[in-house]
RNA sequence: GGAUGGGUUCCCGAGCGGCCAAAGGGAGCGGACUGUAAAUCCGUUGUCGCAGACUACGAUGGUUCGAAUCCAUCCCCAUCCA
């Protein structure tokens, strides 16, 4: 048999558990699949952990198949217990469609949404007017409790507690499988593998109800070589919208991933051929930093487009190998207001910068001895910036090796 | 509903009337070393103009010169029983 997605992905790395390998396979040869990857719009913006999906439904639609981008604002309501250790805060549904509608914008980045070739839909649409009574007589009799307890998911949960809120997640989303299998005939679902049991039971459940075929397949989640999940700093998540991560921390981040992480990124944030992908990762010593600076630039242009990317290169470029051009390094503009309230102190300065959390924060760091103007070592918690320095094209003012900020006047 | 054990700073987890802004570990941040990597070592980690003050140990009241520590009520969680 040919070569089809299905090898793409595995050769990527992307696979984890397939329900059904061999048949998937070749189904994915033959015809057109529709499928589908949900996403529960907890937050305003997608993060990292989020983008190996989308790059999941990108390689599968570059290759014909058609994708559903499910938006959960009927399943957020809930908050799914899997992999996490305390129950969801609930959100309102204004808050939730607010969500969704942020979502939709970044994934059009990535997924082609033009003539159908793509959709978007809310599982609201159908959860929302459920009725209790129905639902569990149509589709509760298909779970086990038994069952569903021994799934690694709720195993973890079984130690600090589980709601039947919570447990019946899983019959939403196992019902969400159905229902766009009926409305759409979608006949498989993808998602990150703390999602397998989840998946599993939805794929389960067409199969008993409509003795119809239907797969389940799991992607591996991004982690670090420790095992841990990416993306996450003191800052929170890597979020994919600028205003919430700015595009060069964004480019920073994965310029600074750690030498053994790069390959795994390469593969499966990037559409860079595997060859080169592989030659990228075995460059040996000092040289692993050609890699980093293709991952770091490739990843940024592909969520944030080319242009803001080359800006962010360009940047680091003039911070760390000696370039002269500051225009692009991030920046805060003071405004009168500003320069007269602080008196342009250095704690204050940091704080409004935003390169130290607080007051506090920034004298520590001051006295550790992490503060520099420009290349000058800042000494006393007592200094202050000279208004002449803040005129123009601003100084640099820097927190350790890597924060850095363009002080100017607004 | 009953019995028992719990709710501590970013996380885990000690403390059980003053010496507690709270041990220890993890994680983060800064320094040294480097390759804008890892490992290692050192420092640091509530807020506020440092000292000092203020806010913190599930919630609310109370006892005390003084409470995270004692009492009462309430909320939440775990385990066993119904």
């Amino acid at each position: 048999m040919e070569r089809n997605v299905y090898d793409v992905l595995e050769e990527r790395g992307f696979l984890k558990q397939c329900s059904h390998p061999e048949e998937l396979r070749e189904l994915l040869s033959k015809e057109k699949v529709t499928f589908y990857i949900g996403f529960d719009p907890t937050a305003d913006s997608l993060h990292i952990g989020h983008y190996v999906a989308l790059m999941t439904m990108a390689h599968m639609q570059r290759a014909g198949h058609k994708p559903i981008v499910l938006l959960g604002n009927g399943t957020a309501f809930i908050g799914d217990p899997s992999g996490k250790t305390d129950m969801r805060t609930m959100m309102s549904k204004e808050t939730l469609a607010y969500n969704a509608s942020c979502f939709k914008a970044q994934m059009a980045r990535l997924l082609d949404f033009s003539d159908g070739k793509a959709q978007i839909v809310y599982n609201g649409d159908w959860l929302y007017p459920l009725n209790f009574l129905d639902f569990m007589r149509d589709i509760g009799v298909y779970f086990s409790v038994n069952r569903m307890l021994t799934a690694e998911c709720y195993k973890q949960r079984m130690e600090k507690g589980l709601t039947f809120f919570e447990m019946s997640y899983m019959l939403m989303q196992s019902y969400d499988f159905l229902e766009l299998n009926r409305r759409y005939g979608c006949v498989l679902q993808m998602g990150g593998d703390d999602q397998w049991s989840n998946i599993l039971n939805g794929a389960d459940l067409i199969r008993r109800k409509e003795q119809k075929p239907a797969f389940a397949l799991t992607t591996s989640l991004l982690t670090n070589s420790d095992g841990k999940k990416m993306g996450k700093t003191e800052k929170g998540a890597i979020w994919l919208d600028p205003n919430k991560c700015s595009v060069f921390d964004f480019y920073q981040y994965w310029r600074n991933v750690d030498d053994q992480d790069v390959e795994k990124c390469l593969s499966l944030l990037t559409f860079i051929p595997m060859d080169e992908v592989k030659r990228l990762g075995a460059l040996p010593g000092e040289q692993i930093n050609e890699a980093k600076r293709t991952l770091a630039y490739t990843i940024t242009e592909q969520v944030h487009g080319e242009e803001e990317a080359k800006k962010a290169q360009a940047a680091a470029e003039s911070l760390f190998a000696g370039g002269t051009d500051l225009s692009n390094i991030p920046t805060c503009e003071l405004s009168a207001e500003e320069i007269a309230q602080s008196g342009l102190r250095i704690p204050d300065v940091l704080v409004l910068s935003k390169l130290a959390s607080s007051k506090s924060d920034a004298r520590r760091l001051i006295e550790g001895g992490g503060v520099f103007i420009g290349d000058r070592k800042v000494e006393s918690v007592n200094e202050s910036l000279d208004p002449e320095d803040i005129s123009g094209e601003g100084v640099i003012l820097r927190k350790g090796k890597k924060g850095y900020c363009r002080i100017r006047r607004a």
